[in-house]
DNA sequence: TTGAAAGCGCTAACAA
DNA sequence: TTGTTAGCGCTTTCAA
């Protein structure tokens, strides 16, 4: 007792305040103070009203640092996002992000890179950091990654695609449903010569293949592509339909794998006074803000980030406090959204 | 000795590989190999090497939780950015979270809210976390929370934005001056019937507050104006349009307080097919990404926001490392972008 | 260069 | 309902 007089403030301490001098404000012992804190219900009210005023007297916040290590619960998730700046995935993290402050989690941030290396280090900060679950936009290709992801242990969902070999946990949709669907919707309208514009990218590559085998399953002719390899950007739609224009003059209709690349699409072709959607139909993906208000307004795919952000943080959520989850495979499907571009 | 034998694995372990275990295998002491992962030369090569065969048999990956109570710094960086979806911060999260991974920090998301309930939950989140430093987009404003923050202890950056008295340091640039060059370049091409459209923000409030005195210090005429509130869509940029030739017929040049509406605007414009710039011109604030290359291009202020995450990084490195910052405040300026809208 | 001891600030486990 | 004890897995301190 004397003892625990004398050592008081060693001079490893971080200086902020403890549970410990809390809870002997208060006149009970640190785990008290401690329930009072956490399960308020195990405590007696006077109790209680005693440890809330200590806290409220002295700023108190408890150390979630320390509080982690000794629970072996972090309540910190990870999210891994691809490294671009306007992206389609912003609304699915902030609602992530949104639903998991609600429960008590904080998000940490990895930004997933295309060198191995780099990807080797983010996957080492964020399992370093032990925490309760991790978001990954996308699915994890097979490889040392995946491995290590598996053998930690730690629930994962992956997400934005289908695949009946999840890691663990998914919430996405079908790429191919999609390109299927433009394709009849292209088709149906009574377009017949038509371009892809796309990006270098898996996904983009699951839906434009899916399209092409629609396609030419109806009979349909040649499909011109453009491959804008990693740059999405409306610029190099403009470009990808001067291109086309090259090779294929009657092209009556460009199906992109981004909106931004069917903005460059259609700007160009306003650009050259063709008109949309009668010369030049133009479809995208993503159903960005801002282009259901644009003239003329584009005719998309819209996927529910959101929700996918929704249900990923209730499933990670679920699974940090041991509830089961009865499907933990959830298809959000997807929407085209019939718009006067096409 | 043998007691140590007996307990292995308690109940409380949450089951991972430990340091421990790790320096058992390599037949050197707990900290002998806590050296070799955190300072190797301190540190002989053979043992250097044991240590590291033992990690990469084994797959350890050291837990930071643990590492973090014990040496009091966390390696994490907390972030607090205004859920908006597409948001011009994007870039600036970006480098910041780049630059800090490069450095051994991990980067955790707050999402500030309008309740100021969950402001000061979002508050307990982070210093509970016990961050190294914490970025700001924006100022924060006097009050509660930021005597909390300031008592807290941790380092602060405070953004995109200027005043002479940050809490601590600052990464930002004059919204007044912005507002005073966008007036001088627009009374000096000739543009005299101004009208503003903008969203209720405090930044943008103090850019067209400048931008008013400074035509009206010019001898310039009435300036409408029209506030879309919190909505900063390109929708609302249309209807502002609207709004604003019922009231002024001839306007001439419109101020936006974003890109968002002035593209908003020039659509509407386009749409009644006014001649831009010649009957109406149209100048914007951000520079969002493919602005540049829509027809017409628009005429908008650039904000670097990539070197205001960059700088911000390594203000609170050096701090979270006990370097001295020679100059806290810097500002990052800004450039107005001419282009064909205005 | 290496190690033993003693925490960091909190909570699980068990006891009263 | 409250408290005691013993860690969580790592690093600081001090000694060899």
């Amino acid at each position: 007792m004397a003892e625990a007089e004398h050592v008081r403030k060693s001079r490893r301490s971080s200086g902020a305040l403890t549970l410990r001098e809390v809870a002997k404000l208060a006149g009970v012992a640190p785990i008290t103070a401690s329930r009072a804190l956490n399960t308020p219900n195990l405590v007696s009210p006077e109790v209680l009203k005693r440890v809330q005023d200590a806290v409220e007297r002295t700023g108190y916040v408890p150390n979630r640092i320390a509080g982690g290590l000794a629970s072996s619960r972090s309540r910190l998730i990870a999210a891994v996002v691809p490294s671009t700046v306007v992206s389609v995935f912003m609304g699915t993290i902030e609602s992530l992000n949104a639903s998991l402050f609600d429960a008590g989690y904080q998000l940490m941030l990895g930004q997933s890179s295309y060198s191995a290396q780099r990807e080797e280090m983010l996957l080492e900060a964020i399992i370093g950091r032990r925490p309760d679950g991790i978001f990954i936009t996308g699915l994890m290709p097979p490889g040392r990654g995946r491995t290590r992801l598996v053998s930690s242990g730690i629930p994962v969902v992956e997400s934005w695609d289908l695949t009946p070999t999840p890691i663990d946990m998914l919430v996405g949709f079908s790429h191919a449903a999609i390109g299927q669907d433009a394709a009849k919707y292209l088709l149906n309208k009574g377009y017949g010569r038509l371009a892809i514009v796309r990006a270098e990218d898996e996904r983009a590559n699951r839906r434009m293949t899916a399209f092409r085998e629609e396609i030419h399953g109806r009979g349909g002719g040649e499909i011109f592509e453009v491959n804008v390899g990693a740059e999405r950007s409306l610029k190099r739609g403009r470009e990808a339909l001067i291109e086309i224009l090259q090779i294929v003059p009657n092209v009556d209709a460009v199906f992109c794998s981004s909106d931004l690349l069917a903005l460059g699409v259609l700007t160009e072709a306003r650009a050259r006074r063709m008109a949309i959607p009668e010369e030049i139909a133009v479809m995208g993906f993503g159903d960005i803000p801002f282009v259901s208000d644009m003239v003329p307004s584009l005719t998309t795919v819209r996927i529910n980030g959101e929700q996918i952000g929704a249900v990923a943080a209730q499933f990670l959520i679920d699974r940090a406090e041991n509830r089961t989850i009865a499907n933990p495979i959830v298809n959000v499907g997807y929407s085209i959204i019939v718009r006067e571009s096409a």
